[in-house]
DNA sequence: ACACTCCTTGACATCGTTGTCAAACGAGTC
DNA sequence: GACTCGTTTGACAACGATGTCAAGGAGTGT
């Protein structure tokens, strides 16, 4: 194979750089790794047939024999990636890999434990070197073996159950509890709650802190809805509360899309400057909707970028007890969740 | 090394079910590519090790050793990973890849042509199957590289230059036109154009159509702002020509977070009643803004799907000249560009 | 000149898996 | 029994790159 049949091949070898140059392919390693022990004069021919030839190493190859294994791949195990919550995280761990030169797969599960566990085993076998989980599953004691392997995990958003690992968690129950007493403290008494699927961690919580904060001033929950995970679902349930012999005067929606459901429901009867509602995290233009919508916002960014520091920490070597971060919620007043209630309005 | 601590083993090979059920490592192979010619007593006592020992193959030396090199993953370089548009298209090569077992990686280039090739380089060395392509750059003759190495790639959302490459585009200029003569059907003649970066090609086609559609009533453009990038330049901006000397009665955005903006600018002056704007690309809640906004709409979970339709068969095999599929726009009348302007309604 | 030390270099095996090809075995036929 | 054919099996090299370790050369000191 002369030079020039060389140039045309179109994916060049760390053997074909060796043979231009004139060196062994483990001179030509040296070079492209930046291992010292390589005299200048063939550091300069590596270098040059490495340009002349355009050659690429391949990754793969590499991680197969390097010591560690590494891929400079890490995967995402999201609930759908094109929601805007996963996407603000995908877009999250992506910056923070793009700096070590990492690069990112996702999957969507879709709220399936069985796509869960494919997707888990699908980024192993292409040897992930790390993974974020927002688990689906009800217990993840399965992904032992991974951590027995070496490879890092930190979940969001959701805890980990049955294993032991680091989590970035929003606190739902105060967040939850702090829309619903911003409702009470307008008045309202008789706030609906909207909440997702049950089988959801953070449904669950979220609830509890709607409950806590109606008990804390004596206030049973009447209008309770759970297990809804659409806005159509939504909108269809509200509706139907809001037609009901005793409606609501306000409601604490507890999932965005859940929000956005409610609020078409008031809308189509012309209750959305009558009914108050304050919804669990933000979503785009919520601020240009007639009344704005007073949510408890949640930064899926942060969250992302907390557990990518976690998971490349981890991958650095750094070892220490598997912790659990919380990120704040933010309480963000614009209006729809201050219409008063036949209450009055009172101090927070 | 026993039986009890192969169990123990945190990543058994091949060879390590092979030793278990007594067998050569290429009958295991064969067992768990699905190769004839395995006997099955065999076949049944490699199946219990691989049980045994929960066995995964490992895809990166698989891929090294097996003709073709398949990793079974493909990439996404694509504008903003967290954008509604690109998250679409992501999830849309998923849902393709998923049924195939293929897994997606994603970039984002931000208008970064830099970034382009540098994702482009990053997803080669990790052997990426095929690339789905929004480009940032003005010229992609350097993926010939990728052409000539056999990966296949498909252009998303702008066409391909100095590169013949399968696309998928929309119809920029007709789904411009279209809104724009919608809005001359409803008595505008003065219409302000607010675009994105001149540099992006399918900016320059929303212009193209724009124009068009102006000329063909004898109309000259006279409100025009191109390079706008986010939502607070276009705020900004078509802010300043509302309150200028000669204020036009109407707007045509070319882009869906220059729609944003521009609303918000209306907002700001109790103008969203008064002045009617039609966007190019819809956005969530759009039809629970007051007044709702009507927006060309492009579909790009379809898009999407057409570019990992077109990839797939090109990584089948098939072999055709490359071609460009357009997907049409659709034209969503909700209100905001109806509101009637001096030269009252007349017939579309 | 000889011994020692340090630096550079390259031979060769390795990583986990698959492709190639030959050997072994069993069944059927003459 | 000898021969042929088909099936099963496994030895071994290969993929692209890196880890290990020994050899060779240059420089220094006695």
């Amino acid at each position: 194979m002369d030079s020039a049949a060389q140039v045309a091949r179109a994916r060049p070898t760390l053997r074909d750089v060796a043979q231009l140059a004139g060196v062994s392919p483990k001179t030509v390693s040296r070079v492209v790794n930046g291992e010292p022990g390589v005299s200048p004069s063939k550091a300069g021919a590596v270098e040059r047939a490495i340009r002349q030839l355009e050659y690429r190493p391949n990754i793969t190859a590499s991680s197969l024999r390097r010591a560690g294994g590494r891929t400079a791949a890490i995967a995402a195990v999201l609930e759908d990636v094109s929601n805007p919550f996963s996407s603000a995280l995908y877009r999250a761990l992506e910056d923070v890999a793009h700096a070590r030169d990492v690069m990112v797969f996702a999957g969507s599960v879709e709220e399936d434990p069985d796509r869960e566990r494919a997707l888990v085993r699908a980024f192993a076998m292409r040897q992930a070197d790390a993974m974020l989980i927002v688990p689906a599953s009800d217990n993840q004691a399965y992904l032992t073996r991974e951590v027995v392997g070496g490879t890092p995990l930190v979940f969001v958003d959701r805890p980990p159950v049955g294993l032991h690992a680091d989590a970035v968690l929003v606190d739902n129950e105060t967040g939850a509890a702090d829309a619903v007493r911003h409702l009470v403290a307008h008045g309202h008494r008789d706030i609906a709650y909207l909440g997702d699927l049950r089988t959801i961690a953070t449904a669950r919580r979220r609830f509890q802190g709607y409950k806590e904060a109606l008990s804390d001033h004596g206030i049973r929950p009447v209008h309770v809805v759970h297990d809804l995970h659409t806005s159509e679902a939504a909108a269809t349930a509200f509706g139907a509360l809001l037609d009901g012999p005793s409606a609501p005067t306000a409601c604490f929606s507890a999932q965005n899309l859940i929000t956005i459901g409610a609020i078409r429901a008031l809308r189509s009867r012309g209750l959305q400057h009558r009914v108050a509602i304050a919804g669990f995290d933000d979503f785009p233009l919520a601020d240009l909707l007639e009344p704005a919508v007073t949510v408890v916002s949640q930064d899926p960014y942060r969250m992302g970028r907390v557990a990518a520091d976690l998971l490349f920490r981890r991958l650095d070597g750094e070892d220490w007890e598997p912790t659990t971060h919380l990120v704040d919620t933010r309480l963000i007043v614009r209006g729809s969740g201050e219409i008063a209630g036949p209450g009055g309005v009172r101090s927070a």
